[in-house]
DNA sequence: CTGAAAGCGCTTACAG
DNA sequence: CTGAAAGCGCTTACAG
């Protein structure tokens, strides 16, 4: 049987009030019995029993976060991992827990439902992505804190945290304009992810700023999957792209698989440019350029951010977007490849 | 503010015990009130505080996860995301939310304890696999159920899932030796994990039975990571092997890639096996030959143990071992491969 | 600065 | 089969 605050109270020779005000960082309490209990405490090893915390003070210091598992092959990209971590270590360094849900898409409507209003969790992060979320448009009408991770791309009211997207591809795009490349191509997320339409929306601007005319058939849609990239590659080199934008890296080495197999050279005969800048993106031969957006670290205020909301509700709407960066690497041409 | 029982008592015209039994699905309800009582609750979306059915209850249906981060580079190995996914999508069906720690090792001591004995999970699972953890030592001394993924080397009272590692590494070794290579070395992970004890046995275990004497030279510790394996397979290389057996897929594409970088061809030079079969494994030129764990379901598996063992505490030990599988592909030699 | 008391929203003997 | 009541372990006005 765990102790209760009534026993380190008869311990310290106290009231359960007082122990529960030492606890909770009451100043109204002697310097004299704080010290007694607090003695007490360590000596015994004393957790509250945070269900009964919950209960009575209407709070749990838990978050939840929620991960769509939409795409079957989500954890083959290291995004949702380092986006966990990201979370993770906020809330290990904030002292919350965190409760996690990979929502199946099965589940949504019936266990996303039941487990968010089950006055367990204070606020919830959402890694939904999605230009149309049934659980955020669910969460817009109560009043449990959240977050996206994510921009929402119509509501205003809504808290969120994101990577610069549209710049990032931006940049990467007009990078291979300035190399010389004339045919670029690019393989896009899907079409109902936000960062899906910002990526695209950053290599059509790059090419108009440029006075490239846009060639639809250069633009082809993939699932951010190996396979994917791989696949929309092989469809891509019917119309003799020079360069391709690939929206993740992990479609990136996708198509430059797809490159190779057709005797075609990276860059020489097509340069590749990716996006996130995986592990994985450094060690590929060529080594692949990409757009570094700072996953972990996204996580982190996104978490931060809820946490100062549950603190403070009446926060105006934090609309967070972390700058992207440009890794010039081989594949794009910029350096000159050094092959063994 | 959200309904509570005796707000659905109130509006289904019985008492809050009655409404209690409904939801818990006790036997001793009439139909007809059970009838009237569900058509409130679905009609008004009711779903109980789990903050106070816990604690009034005893246990909460939540699970703890716990994840070390002591390896930096823990989340570039799809190991834990897959785990995650499998614990995750079991307690979903079962029914049970699960609660994450990545435990940073400066928390282990302070916030891993706290968090343990709060009262709010009703079990935990450790994908801890180191061979002494004070996290599973200290869980020895207390109630709480648990269960390891990863054997545990001594204790035979805990419970635990893992894969067959030693056969799994025995069975890739001896493929190796068949097809008639002379000079196997052996990228193993952490001598501290149990996994690689295991696969360093298998190993063993494999060239003692053909007779081939154990080259101390030909045994390389590294860290389960992509460089760990490439600086491991450079140092292999002075004591000329002709093949390798990783304990990993991650370090085995590392040791592929020094293989390459020295001017060496897989698997005429070298022939490469790694262990996992990661996604990545049948994409890489030439593809790698591997051992397959089944990840996600070791990790279902422990849900089901832990959820079993908490509402059925007096279990026998669960020592629940999955076989692996021997995937061959191009890297072993065994498959001729087809270059483009 | 401190303690007695009420209350958080459930579950579960107990009595009928 | 059903309800009134006690109790789970905390927090937090309230009174002193």
């Amino acid at each position: 049987m765990p102790l209760t605050l009534e026993d380190i109270a008869r311990i310290a020779g106290t009231s359960r009030s007082t122990v529960s005000r030492v606890i909770n960082g009451d100043q109204n309490v002697s310097e004299a019995t704080r010290t007694k209990v607090m003695d007490v405490i360590s000596k015994v090893n004393f957790q509250p029993n945070l269900a009964a915390r919950g209960l009575a003070a209407g709070h749990t210091g838990i978050l939840g976060l929620v991960i769509p598992m939409g795409v079957s092959a989500i954890f083959a990209d290291p995004f949702f991992p380092l986006l966990i971590q990201g979370v993770s270590g906020q809330c290990n360094s904030r002292d919350v827990s965190v409760m996690l849900w990979l929502a199946e898409p099965e589940f949504e409507r019936r266990t996303i439902n039941n487990v968010l209003y089950n006055g367990l969790i204070d606020g919830v992060i959402i890694a939904s992505m999605l230009t149309d979320d049934s659980l955020v448009d669910a969460l817009r009408n109560k009043s449990l804190p959240f977050v996206l991770v994510g921009r929402h791309p119509t509501d205003e009211h809504i808290h969120y945290v994101d990577s610069d997207n549209r710049s990032g591809a931006y940049q990467a795009v007009l990078h291979m304009v300035r190399m010389g490349r004339k045919r670029i191509a690019c393989i896009n997320g899907p079409a109902n992810m936000i960062a899906g339409m910002d990526r695209a929306r950053g290599y059509r601007d790059a090419l108009k700023e440029r006075g490239i005319s846009l060639q639809p058939e250069l633009v082809v849609e993939a699932d951010f999957t190996d396979p994917g990239g791989y696949a929309a590659m092989k469809q891509l080199m019917q119309y003799r792209p020079d360069a391709v934008f690939a929206a993740s890296d992990t479609m990136a080495i996708g198509a430059v698989r797809a490159i190779h197999e057709l005797g075609l050279r990276v860059p020489e005969d097509i340069a590749v440019v990716g996006f996130d800048d995986i592990p994985m993106a450094s060690r590929i031969t060529p080594s692949l350029t990409t757009v570094r957006q700072p996953i972990s670290r996204i996580g982190a205020i996104a978490a931060d951010t809820l946490i100062d909301l549950i603190e403070n509700p009446s926060d105006r709407p934090q609309h967070i977007i972390l700058p992207t960066e440009l890794v010039i690497r081989e594949s794009c041409g910029a350096i000159h490849p050094v092959r063994s």
